[in-house]
DNA sequence: CGCACGGTTGAGCCTTATCAAACGTGGTGG
DNA sequence: CCACCACGTTTGATAAGGCTCAACCGTGCG
């Protein structure tokens, strides 16, 4: 059960909890790539890598595996099983990305915001910790707007506005989609590129 | 040499001429996700995932060199030092799109176009293709603007206002970079995630 | 009780999109 | 050679979207 700001230069696979890692900006903004949550590595492209570009930050109490990025690679090139894993995990998380870009450059907030909801309510889904209409997120909504490229308080009117047209409903922090069909149609929502594992 | 709208599902060395990959979005809108030049795969990610999340499109005529998946993926699994290559340029893309990323939800355009053009700089430059401060790019604005997520209206006054500021100058297809050092504050750009080679 | 933190709301301003039109240039056919 | 067209660039006016500043509310915690 780890704390802290910085899960330095090691590789963890997340078990509980939520991540992000993201890049800071000049005028002092940030922008979150991406959200770690369970079943996520921390770390997976720096280990092949050697260095990392971007910051990693837990956003609650983490659970997590450590690998040191030596055994990691010991491992993985005895087992081309293992191998494909981590190979079918980078890409996941490129396709992510590229998806979160496309998000941001593209979609204006309202819809935006709608695909992030949608996105994570597939991911968590994915790993059992939610269905597909209804998960638990307790990150703080200035933490979502830096992942979505727009101020706390534009989202949260965003957010309102959803709430209004009767789509979403955030209670505590237990995220409810109560028109799915509506959101996916606003957002052209496409979960394939989330995937379902190395196979398919 | 080659002009089409989809090297289809294929893996290609570009050599000459400039691609982009993107994505459609239920508006007709498109984002562009990567720029390919010369020296960059195109498909390597699909090739070992077995499909693509993206278009790509050629923007010039192309040179490029092709390659299968069986292929790319026999030589590889032979040659270490092949292998270690491919991720390189793997991470290496990713690392773009996340700054990509970054540039579009983090900075205004003004910055974000200015950070645009001095990332081109610093690519081409590593592959020959220019000099720090001036390049060749034969693509219409347009195509510039759906890669910032802007109407290329905006982008063109954006531009007008670089120059006006004596920071660029662009004639023809060759763009100029006349004042780097504030270029490179406006936007605090820091060229080390474009990298140098699988070495460092 | 009082404080810290996050969520919510309002007003005004700046940024960006939209619609519309003019301009330049290279290519094509008469 | 010139008329015309296609394409991309540039500019203007107006509307919509998003940001900033500021205040208020609700809740949990010391």
């Amino acid at each position: 059960m780890i704390r802290e700001s910085a899960p330095h230069s090691q590789t963890y696979v997340l078990h509980e909890g939520w991540a992000v890692s993201y890049k800071r900006l000049p005028d002092g903004n940030r922008q979150i790539i991406e959200m770690r949550i369970a079943g996520d590595f921390i770390g997976l492209k720096a280990a092949f890598l050697g260095a990392s570009d971007r910051h990693v930050e837990a956003a609650t109490d983490l659970v997590v595996s450590e690998i040191s990025k030596a055994k990691l690679i010991e491992v993985a090139s005895q087992s081309p099983r293992l191998m494909e894993f981590l190979f079918w995990k980078l890409a996941r998380d490129e396709a992510i990305v590229a998806e979160h870009l496309t998000n941001v450059g593209g979609r204006k907030t309202l819809p935006r915001t709608a695909h992030f909801l949608l996105e994570l309510a597939e991911r968590l889904r994915q790993v059992g910790k939610g269905t597909a209409t209804r998960y638990e997120c307790p990150l703080p909504q200035h933490l979502l707007a830096d992942t979505l490229g727009v101020t706390s308080i534009h989202f949260n009117r965003c957010l309102g506005e959803l709430r209004r047209r009767g789509l979403i409903r955030i209670e505590r922090n237990v995220v409810e989609l109560l028109d799915r069909a509506e959101l996916e149609r606003i957002t052209g929502f496409d979960p394939t590129y989330i995937g379902g594992g190395p196979d398919g």
